[in-house]
DNA sequence: CATGAATGAGCGTTCATTCAT
DNA sequence: GATGAATGAACGCTCATTCAT
């Protein structure tokens, strides 16, 4: 199914050669620029800043990286990684509404988690190079294959009918959501708690807005 | 409902006199830079640039607004300008299904016209001065309200039950379907036409995934 | 003769667009670039140094230049040009030896007066960009190829005897003497007044240091 | 006549104390350094790429040099002494034109097969600090020394008849045809052969263009 | 003695903005 | 009103040099 792997990692090139030194440096500065990416986006974000706010010299933060996007694939990459660790073990509950809707629940705690990365992620993925850039998209492409696959699971389970492209849809309808969460939670939290933006976003995506189920019918 | 209003429109001072020559100028201003932003971003978007493409110096360009920001604003304020007069008439039809269901094509074609203007206002919003964002901001609200004011109306005329809160999140939820296709259109495009895309995001919003009536069951 | 032009003139662009206006900020940004270039080389000089020499501001600097290497081009070129407007004239007294005498005479006087460019375009020459480079080094050419003709002249003349070969060579001769005040004139001062250099590189190159004619013999 | 010794041998202090390993290191490092300047210049070869060339450290190579330039004043040095021992022996030859060709051949031969070290040596002597750039003219000066006894041996010889500035002028003579042989061989090796070259430029010290023997006529 | 991670002054270059014409 | 030359603060990045290990 996914057996293609058209793009290979995009390594960043660092001239230090400790590995351990190289991880936790990079941890530093990860944290760093994502705070200040979100603050303040990129583009406005100085590499003496994203120095400064690692703890080190504008010298050592170029021991580490390239150019200025660098952090910014190592921010997304990192990002993703740790999305895909959360979300991985949710692979096994594959075929039951309730691994679907547990899924979903974790998903959305974690951009809740991580909004400032996600935000982050969304709004400047724009900027990487070329190279960087399809890396990141084909991981993007990976998480949504997940939830596909995991509605295709519901629906030869039987618990659901769903054609190949209707679960695809179903599958970028879950990712857009986590995305609005992060993008609207500005307006969205004047009205809901995030357990019922959950709870509602579940509820529209199996029942949508006309068919939901009387209270208590179904699960 | 919306009687609050917060912010007043953010005025962009021109050293300019004559009204009509200004409006000229900034339509000039406006299409230059709206395709500038989206081959390049906003910040990788030089004001000589954009002077050019407008086909005015730029002297002439810093006549007509103040700093690189104000046009930025122009541009944002000028696509909300325009979906908000093409989504208009749908008000008319509030309390069908059927009128719900055109205004959801009208908004998704809508923007996948204007994918230009879309993408560039969903990314470099941020950008924008404190003053103009929240001017913007509350521009976008007032789009979903209008879904919002659509849905209730047919929960209102019995076609489907919506809470207050279910309404709200569904609006959003539409909102965030369109900025889903100006995102994702590179991608979702190779399985799904526009057609279908619109077709299944209404199936989708109304029935769910595991609501959806049998083939003919209801319209 | 000289009739292949392998390499076009290299433009260097300019953002300003008054034709005059360049020709005369190039005039202080070369004067400036000289001055400096001799003193500390090409290399330990800012672009801010050759700014404030000119007496504009960096930014303005960058108006009329792309790279540091175009300032270094820029005189280099304009280095030729002024040569090849002294030395043309000399063209016409082809064919006898006293046109000759009048042309090295004038060659090494030239370089007397504007050693510091000489030295400086000898000196850095190499880091132009391959294409300025490979321009310079055919309008070095061109002036070898005046004295060659030169000589020639004199062959056919009858006034000497080379064969073509050995017009090339002595045509390089006259070049590198020339080179020879310009880098070891700090030395060579020591020992000879400009005229009696003169004289005697003339001497040199007619008779050699052994077939001089006693004095008075010969011309 | 050069009894007088104004400078004194530059000297590059370490901080390693083992003669015997100073000796070994520097020898790398002027091998590795004469390599990348000739590559790409002084300025542009950076202390690190040295340090690689030459097998260590960055931190190695500073226990051996102060500064930078202290490789550049290493790698003259050395070939100043390269040179100079490849020609001393000539100076036994003195008094004969013929000893004089010779020296001259072996001269333009060093050269050729040091191509490499003597461009370096000639672009980049000007990037050395003060004190060493006056040691190492004085050593250019030398060399020029050698020349100029040779002919001036010759003269008292009655081989040929030389003022003493006429001797000074024919040493720097050859010494500027090495240079010229070094910097011009790009073009000049499309027309002339090494050997050729060695017997045009010693036929033209000695005769110039007009004053050639006729063929045969003398040696 | 050898190493290489850390430093930060300094470089070439850009570009939003101004203002005299 | 329109122009475009001038400005200089600020950016991304480099690299000679140091020093703790």
């Amino acid at each position: 199914m996914t057996e293609k792997k058209t793009s290979v990692r995009h390594e960043v090139k660092s001239s230090v050669k400790d590995e351990s030194l190289i991880e936790k440096r990079r941890d530093q500065m990860i944290r760093g620029a994502v705070k200040l990416f979100r603050e303040k986006g990129f583009h406005r974000t100085t590499t003496r800043e994203i120095a400064k706010e690692a703890g080190f010299s504008i010298g050592t933060l170029y021991e580490y990286i390239r150019t200025k996007e660098d952090v910014l694939y190592l921010v997304c990459d990192r990002i993703y990684e740790e999305v895909h660790d959360r979300l991985a073990p949710l692979a096994e509950q594959q075929g039951t509404i309730k691994g679907l809707k547990n899924a979903i629940r974790l998903y959305i705690e974690t951009i809740d988690e991580m909004d400032d990365e996600f935000t982050v992620m969304y709004q400047e993925t724009k900027s990487l190079p070329k190279a960087a850039l399809s890396y990141v998209l084909e991981k993007e492409l990976e998480m949504a294959g997940l939830f596909e696959r995991m509605l295709a699971g519901c629906s030869e389970a039987g618990e659901i009918t769903l054609s190949e492209k209707e679960a695809r849809l179903g599958a970028h309808h879950i990712i857009v959501q986590g995305q609005m969460w992060a993008f609207r939670r500005w307006t969205l939290r004047k009205q809901f708690t995030l357990r019922e933006f959950i709870d509602m976003l579940t509820d529209q995506l199996l029942y949508g807005v006309a068919g939901r189920p009387q209270k208590g019918e179904v699960k």
